[in-house]
DNA sequence: CGGCATTTTCGACTTAAGTCGAAGAACCAA
DNA sequence: TTGGTTCTTCGACTTAAGTCGAAAATGCCG
C-alpha cells in the first residue's frame, strides 16, 4: 500500500490553514489534500485512491446544507468523514450523523480533543459527537429523501444543482461552467427527474430543506 | 495616548490565533488586544483608550444574539465594529447592520477581502456587507427583511406568494384565484420588486427562509 | 358627490425555462 | 480492440415566466 492522505475540505483559508497545522502535527506520516471548495472536493474524491480520512467543513460554497456530505458518502463509501462546523447545536451534530458522518468535531474544540477525534475515526470509530448520544433516529424522511437524490446525481449535475439554489439564472451558470445554456438546461431536466419534480421552483423548494439544516447557526 | 489598538473578541481560539495574524500583517502598527469572551470584551473596552476598530464575534460565550454590539455600541459609540460570524444569511447581515456595526465579515471571507474591509472602516466606511455582493457565489439574496416585506405585500399579492411556496405554477395560481394568468404574472412582478429579487427562483429561496429565522436571534 | 390613491385586472410583447432527440466523449469490462 | 454504459454536450422546438403600460374596480376623505 502506498503512502496515505487526509483530505480537507474547507473554504474557510484561515480556518483551512490552522486546521492543517494540526493535522500535520498529528499525523506527520499522512499526505495532506486540501480543497477550498466542492469542485476540488470532487476532484480530490475522484482522483485519490489512499484516502484515510476526509475532514468536511459544513459549510463549503457550492454545497447546500449536507449535500457535500451525501455525495462523498455515495461517491467514496469507504472512506470516513469527520464533519467540522463552527454550527455545533446538538440537532445538527445528529443530523450530520444520520448523513453518514462518522464523527462531528466544532470549530471551538480544542486542538487535544481535535487529535483525538481523528485518531479514534482513524481506528475505526463512528458516531463520534462530544455531548450527544448515539439514539434517537431522525424524524426528517423527506430531507433524507433529498439527501439520498443528490448522491446519485452527478458532478456536473451537482454543480448545477448548487448554483441553481444560489437563485442564478440558466445562463448564468452556463457563464460559470462555460457550457451552452442548452447543456445547462439539460442537466436542469435530469435534475428534475431525478427529484421528482417538474419545474425550477419545486426543486429549489426540494433543495431548500436541506439547505436550510445547515444555515442555522445561531 | 498616541499608540492605536485594535481588539479582537473572538471565542474560538484557532480562528482568534489566525485572525490576529491578518491584522498583525495588515496593520503593523497597532496594538493588538485579545478577548475570549463578554468578561474580557467589557474590561478591554473600558481601560483602551486608543481603539481603532473593534472585531466581534457574533456568537460570543455570554452574549445573546447581538447584545455585545449593542452594548458596545453604547459604550464606544466612535469605535466602528466590524461584524464577524461564520452565519453570513442576508438577515442575519442586515440585522447587524441595524445594530450599528460598520461592516460585515463572514468567516468564510478571503484573508484579502478581510483587509480591505477593515481597511476601509478604518478609514470611515460604513454599511459594509461583502458577502452580499451579487456576483457569483454571494448572489442569494438582497439584505432586506423579508418578514416585513410580507406585510407590505397586499392581500391577493400574499395569496399569489403562498401558492408560489407552494410549488404552483402561474396558470394554476390563476386558476385557483379564478383571474387570467396575466394577472398573475402582474402580480409576481410586484412581489419581485417588494423582496428586492429578479427571478421566482430568488423569490421562492427569500420566502423559504423566513421558517428558518425564526430560531435566530430570539 | 367628485377627486385621489391603491388595488386588481389584463393584453401584447420579450425573455427564460423546459423537453426531446441525438451526437461525441469517457470509462469499463470482455 | 470492441461493445456497452454513463456522462456531457448541444440544437430545435414548445411552454412558462416576466415586463410594460394601462384600464377598470375599490376605498377613502373632503
Amino acid at each position: 500500500m502506498s503512502r496515505r492522505s487526509i483530505l480537507i475540505a474547507d473554504d474557510h483559508p484561515l480556518f483551512r490553514a490552522a486546521l492543517e497545522q494540526v493535522v500535520a502535527s498529528a499525523f506527520p506520516q499522512h499526505r495532506l489534500l486540501l480543497a477550498a471548495n466542492v469542485a476540488e472536493l470532487q476532484q480530490a474524491a475522484q482522483t485519490e485512491q489512499g484516502l484515510d480520512l476526509l475532514l468536511l467543513d459544513l459549510h463549503m460554497p457550492g454545497a447546500l446544507g449536507f449535500s457535500a456530505l451525501c455525495w462523498v458518502g455515495g461517491q467514496l463509501p469507504e472512506v470516513p468523514v469527520v464533519m467540522v462546523s463552527a454550527n455545533a447545536q446538538p440537532d445538527t451534530v445528529r443530523r450530520a450523523l444520520d448523513h453518514g458522518a462518522a464523527a462531528f468535531l466544532s470549530k471551538s474544540a480544542g486542538i487535544e480533543e481535535m487529535q483525538r477525534c481523528m485518531e479514534a475515526v482513524m481506528a475505526g470509530a463512528r458516531g463520534l459527537h462530544p455531548g450527544l448520544s448515539v439514539g434517537q433516529k431522525g424524524a426528517r424522511l423527506q430531507a433524507l429523501d433529498v439527501a439520498d437524490t443528490l448522491s446519485s446525481l452527478t458532478p456536473q449535475q451537482f454543480r448545477v444543482a448548487s448554483m441553481l439554489v444560489e437563485g442564478l439564472l440558466n445562463k448564468q451558470i452556463a457563464g460559470h461552467l462555460e457550457v451552452k445554456e442548452a447543456t445547462v438546461k439539460a442537466h436542469m431536466t435530469e435534475i428534475f427527474r431525478k427529484l421528482g419534480v417538474h419545474s425550477r421552483t419545486q426543486a429549489v423548494l426540494a433543495l431548500a430543506s436541506l439547505s436550510v439544516e445547515a444555515s442555522e447557526d445561531a
